[in-house]
Parts: C-alpha cells; structure tokens; sequence
DNA sequence: TCAATATGTTAGGCAAGCCTAACATATTGC
DNA sequence: GCAATATGTTAGGCTTGCCTAACATATTGA
C-alpha cells in the first residue's frame, strides 16, 4: 500500500479535520493545506475513485476503512515522530514540520527502531537533560 | 541555499563518482542512479547553468566550489544519518535507503538534535545492547 | 426574495523530472 | 582504417501535482 506522498496528506489532513470539525467540506481541506479549491476538487476526486474517500450529498467527505487506516497510519507516525525530536531536543514547530516531511519516506524498520530505542531510553534514564533546548 | 532534492543527489553522486573513480563522465553517474544517458544529459546541462558543475573538454564533470560544498554537506549528513540509524538498530541497507531519502526533508535544527543525541549516547552509556540487531 | 457571497467544478496551463527514439560523435578492436 | 560499440545530445512525450480563469451551484442576509 505504497500511496504517493500527497495522498497521503490529503487523508491524513481529512482526519484530522474530521477530528476538529466533526464533517469535512473541499474548503476546509484547502485553507488547512493552502491549497487552491480546484485543487482540492481534482485530489478528492481522485482519491474517491480510488477507494479512499467518499462524499455524500452535502459534499461532506469521508475516509472509507481502507483510507482511514492509511490517514491513522500517517497521522501516527507524524506524531510519534514529532514526539522523538522534540525528547531530544528540537523546537515544537520544527519537529512537527519535520516529522510531516519525513513520515513519508521513512521505512517501518527505521521507524520502529527510532520509536523503540526512545521508549527504551525514556524507561531507563528518565531525567538526564542532555540539551538547552528540551521540553519537557 | 535550498536546492531542489534531485539537484543534491546528482551533486552527492558526482562527489561519490569522483572519490571513487578519479573523474566523473554522465554515463557513469547514470548507471550509479539507474537514469537514462538522456536525462543525466540534460540535468548536468542544468546543474552547469547553474554553477554547480564544470565539463572540460573530455566531457569530464567536475564540482565547483559552490556545487562541492552542496555535494559535501548532502553526503556527509547522508553517512551520519545513516550511522545513527544503524546505532538505533536499522539494517545498513535499509539504513542507508532511509537516510538517502530523509537527508533532503531533514532541517538543520533536527538533524543538529539527532546529531548530538547520538554523540551524548555513545558517549555516557556505551554498552547498552537494546536491540537484537545492532550492528556493532 | 433575491443579490451577494461561499463553495465546488471544468478547462486549460505550467514546471519538474523522468522517459524513448533518433541522431551525433568518440573510442576501440580487428 | 574502418566497422562496431560506447557515449553524449536533441526532440518530443508523459505523469504528477500544482495553478488561474471562468462557470455552476448552494447558502446567507437585508
């Protein structure tokens, strides 16, 4: 299931304006993404002939399953990622900005040994601030 | 200084050639990036436009400083990227795939993060094994 | 109610970055 | 020396993912 990165924004941004909103409307994907509305119009289309999104008769759009497992699975790892840089020191904002970059070019083995190795080190040595600019 | 990410890999991938083989023809950067004699052909045309590269007459391609410098930093946060990944656990290959992709999404501020993270780790608690598949 | 505004769609265009086909030129081996 | 091969270039095409202009439709407020 290897989407292309933009659709992998765009499922990821509809849930979280799902999330927000309750329902989910073309101009909202395109003020949220700083897109233009056709734009927005073109990708929606796309991705609900592809399975991943559907609309009713209000033009609210949702994921169906297969694009709300792939919008959970971005959405995830975005903020797992996000998580691991900001413990180790990187600004809020550029983590999130980082991590929404990277989300989509990282492996899952990579990912899943950055996720353990900071579980691991969160566990063992709790309080040891090794830089400025920490957090937490 | 914020070059496209297809511009720094043919830059990492003439400095590579160069230090491995001496000098750098296009054939012999496309068959390191598996592109067409045409394509390297246009984009060398592009990156010697832009001052980053220099033909003699052979048809040898060379950095200039400028394109050196872009060429040095790509590889060099490519290996360390590649390192730390590998630290945390990842398969070389897979670890250099990762970090090949990442080095061009990654921010300076991140990457100075995970950076010395992983010095500050080596440094304070050098024997910890917490991966089955660790490398050194 | 109906004009103004908001939202959605269609058509057409553009840049990046690949490709193949065809041609041009350089190199090599008999 | 010359045919075969290797390398480089030109021309034209394709996909992705964005854009604006123009039009279509829905919503809202005086």
């Amino acid at each position: 299931m290897n989407l292309q990165e933009s659709a992998e924004m765009y499922l990821e941004t509809i849930l979280i304006l799902e999330k927000k909103n309750g329902n989910v409307r073309a101009i909202d994907i395109a003020r949220h993404m700083q897109y233009s509305r056709p734009t927005i119009s073109q990708q929606i289309k796309r991705l609900s002939a592809d399975g991943f999104v559907e609309l009713d008769s209000n033009k609210h759009i949702s994921l169906t399953p297969k694009g709300r497992q792939i919008a959970e699975e971005t959405y995830n790892r975005h903020n797992i990622l996000a998580e691991i840089f900001i413990w180790m020191g990187v600004s809020e904002q550029t983590a999130f900005e980082d991590a929404c970059r990277i989300e989509h070019y990282i492996s899952a083995e990579t990912f899943d040994c950055m996720r353990r190795h900071y579980e691991y080190e969160r566990k063992t040595q709790k309080q040891v601030s090794k830089t400025d600019n920490r957090l937490d």
